[in-house]
DNA sequence: TTATCATTCAATCATTTTATTGAATAAGAT
DNA sequence: ATCTTATTCAATAAAATGATTGAATGATAA
């Protein structure tokens, strides 16, 4: 840390908060933080690490300043530090997707024929959404839907999904969304609307990237 | 990378970008990447590493979409992929200066007194240039200059700063500026300046951030 | 062709990072 | 007080990363 230059103490520091978003399960992590405030309890279930890990892999973000926690009880909470730690995120992804073929690959490899998919973006779903043009499906968790959620939503999780079909209007398109543009949960839920016959696409974002812009 | 769950495998992706980011010396090479397109050896050369070294950091980079390059004659020449990788580099840096004591500490104790220091905007040095309030100074290496600099700056490396005051008008501010916002050249340039008592300030960004805004 | 130069590759060793385990804290609950 | 639960800490082993060395490649010049 003491380096005579001062340049490279500084990117000493930079390259730690890179290291921290550097791991497979801490990018997890942080999207499970995007959708708020979670218990280590929590995000170890969701992420499937083991306590302690999971435990490790907070407290090192904690080092590097991209999350905070707080106690209450016996509980330790966990938390974004704020929104810009999205921004980081989304350029992270647009790098990624920009120019890592790989990333192209997979997308399309698994959900196939994208285009068909081709989500609609948050500006449009508003206007089409006050025009009552559109039925919202937030298709999360239950817990996560009443931690917040779209204006109008319907939440089903996925798993709910197949069994609820006929609580849909037909004629009506329906807009899936889920935690972020990486949370297959609404791709696989515009598969399943589709291929029942619904109109279906998802929306570009999850709820995090809509709140950071606006709206509850 | 096949891994069953494709959420895993873009994750994956994501955090194999971030960690190129992940260590200084390719921050480094990336700040000098910033400045256009360098050979190997020059690379190699300004940041005090062997070749084989950053030739390694280099590929490591290229590999995760950062960079790319391109053979001419004996020489390979790397340069930053597109300019949202400035994107990525500033979402780091604000990042680590929000919410990293240790940045915060760097930047005060080897900066000392930075409010003095207090950098001028790309927009108000615009308007006070235009104006033809203020002598811009190029604190780069010529050669750096010769590939690209702002309308009307001056170019006076560090090292002949001291020697050279003279051509300066000491009734007109002096707005320093080097490669970016962590480059010492232009602390250091303020701080020669205004011991020997001239107004002087720096610019808050560097030449490519400038070059991402606008003007040549 | 051979010689030369810039870069990359491959092998090695040292260092760092990660996951796991079980023990240690800290805060209720009994 | 003791017991329970949630989290963190500490120690270890396995895996990944980084720097160095010298050899290999690719391109030019003689």
């Amino acid at each position: 840390m003491s380096t005579r230059n001062p340049k490279l103490a500084l990117f000493a520091q930079f390259a730690a908060v890179a290291k921290s978003l550097a791991h497979v399960h801490r990018l997890e992590l942080l999207e499970q933080l995007a959708q708020g405030e979670r218990s280590v309890e929590v995000l170890a279930d969701r992420t499937r690490l083991s306590i302690a890990n999971a435990s490790q892999h907070l407290q090192h973000m904690r080092r590097a300043g991209l999350v905070a926690n707080r106690r209450e009880g016996k509980f330790v909470y966990y938390r974004l530090v704020d929104d810009s730690i999205l921004d980081l995120l989304a350029a992270l992804r647009r790098i990624a997707e920009c120019n890592l073929a790989e990333v192209e690959r997979v997308i399309r490899s698994y959900f196939h024929n994208r285009d068909s998919l081709e989500p609609i973006s948050r500006e449009e779903l508003l206007q089409r959404s006050r025009a009552g043009e559109v039925t919202i499906l937030d298709v999360r968790p239950e817990d996560e839907f009443a931690l917040g959620h779209l204006p109008g939503a319907v939440n089903m999780p996925l798993r709910e999904l197949e069994m609820r079909l006929a609580e849909f209007d037909p004629a009506q398109e329906i807009v899936a969304y889920c935690r972020g543009p990486y949370c297959v949960l609404s791709y696989e839920a515009v598969a399943v609307l589709r291929a029942r016959g619904f109109k279906a696409r998802r929306l570009q974002d999850g709820l995090p990237e809509w709140r950071a812009a606006g709206l509850p």
